[in-house]
DNA sequence: GTCTATAAACGGATAGAC
DNA sequence: GTCTATCCGTTTATAGAC
């Protein structure tokens, strides 16, 4: 019996996804040709029509690839806390953790897709903005709820206000590298320590949600 | 002596930035071909290049417009408050003032660019980062020193990051159209009451800034 | 300064052999 | 499933008339 090259199934697959999402985060999705990804992911240019349908197919895939499993785990720890009404903090650590961990899986390609979310949550292209919003949905729900349920007295008003500065934070966190070494020479090694950038976060956004109410706020309440 | 139609002599630059700045924002920069944009600025295709000289020349234009008028308000700003060892929150105010009030300059167009704006501090493209990055390096600079300051017990590891997780809010705020209509239906009338936005912002962001610091951030500095 | 016409290159997608 | 060759629309940029 002669020897065969092992190939697993869907090992063009992967390196497409792979390479997509390494060149759609350095590049932007405009700004990635597939003859660039192609070469890149050392597959034949019709491969990404072959096994995806379209360039936009693709983009779709990237994100299931890893957003649904990272909104899944979210659930999940939301569901374990919520056994015992948990604190506003140990929320804001159930929604940023699972993000913040995947930093960490630098074989995984996972740093790259999280840098690739980060930026796509301000992405102009309408169709990949409502592709995510859709995926994000049940998720924010989820955890406006649990928000609600923890902070009785903030007025509703004000907490969408600050969730969205939250995801915010988060996004651009995830996102921006240019700008840490702009405030100050920072060792790069520290980006990639996601414990203590987890506690950094979750003590300037516990904080910043639980900001006293000024009265300009309670009047348009 | 015939009548002329008064034609300002740099009418076509600027009906090529106000249409830029909008297209920009609604479409990127990838997104956005000349054709497009001369179309809607009613000018020649050709009137870009000989005004500008190319598309990446006339993106730096567009930036240079508005930025280097804010980052001049903000170091104003600063050198006002400076006579008199100024709070935190008053440093933050400072900062977020001259963007948020651009937003309400509706005819002016500054809404534009500030949503342009926003989503451009996680532009993909290397070049047009490296441009604002340069232009904001000075403004940043000034800030840093006067929180440093102001929180003079703050390890300064930790500062940078506060203020890191800041400038995301702000750029995140001004850019995301989508987030809040997301977590909840919420009137669009109140995104454009600058005032409003401000002291919500403010007071997360004073909050954040100023949030206890835990045994594992002290031991990282 | 403004216009038309066109150059020169690149984009995504596909047909059809293997 | 993978490959080559190619279609065809679009892109930025420019040359040259007015």
């Amino acid at each position: 019996m002669p020897l065969r090259a092992v190939k697993p199934p869907h090992e063009t697959r992967t390196r497409i996804l792979d390479a997509a999402e390494e060149l759609f985060m350095q590049h932007g999705f405009g700004g990635t040709s597939m003859r660039l990804l192609t070469s890149q992911a050392g597959v034949n240019l019709a491969a990404v029509n072959y096994h995806f349908g379209s360039k936009d197919a693709l983009i779709e895939a990237v994100f299931r690839r890893r957003l649904d499993p990272m909104n899944l785990a979210r659930i999940a720890a939301l569901d374990e806390l919520e056994a015992r009404t948990p604190a506003p903090e140990a929320i804001i650590r159930a929604f940023i953790g699972p993000s913040l961990r995947m930093i960490e899986d630098a074989k995984g390609g996972g740093r790259n897709f999280i840098r690739l979310l980060g930026r796509t949550y301000t992405e102009p292209a309408k169709t990949v903005r409502a592709l995510i919003g859709q995926m994000y949905a049940p998720t924010m729900q989820r955890y406006k709820s649990a928000l609600e349920r923890a902070l009785p007295h903030m007025p509703r008003d004000e907490l969408v206000w600050r969730m969205h500065f939250m995801f915010g934070t988060l996004a651009y966190t995830l996102a921006a590298t240019d700008t840490v070494q702009l405030i100050a020479g920072c060792k790069p090694e520290d980006r990639h320590d996601a414990r203590l950038l987890e506690d950094r976060l979750t003590a300037f956004l516990a904080s910043g949600l639980n900001a006293p109410l000024k009265t300009s706020i309670k009047k348009a309440a």
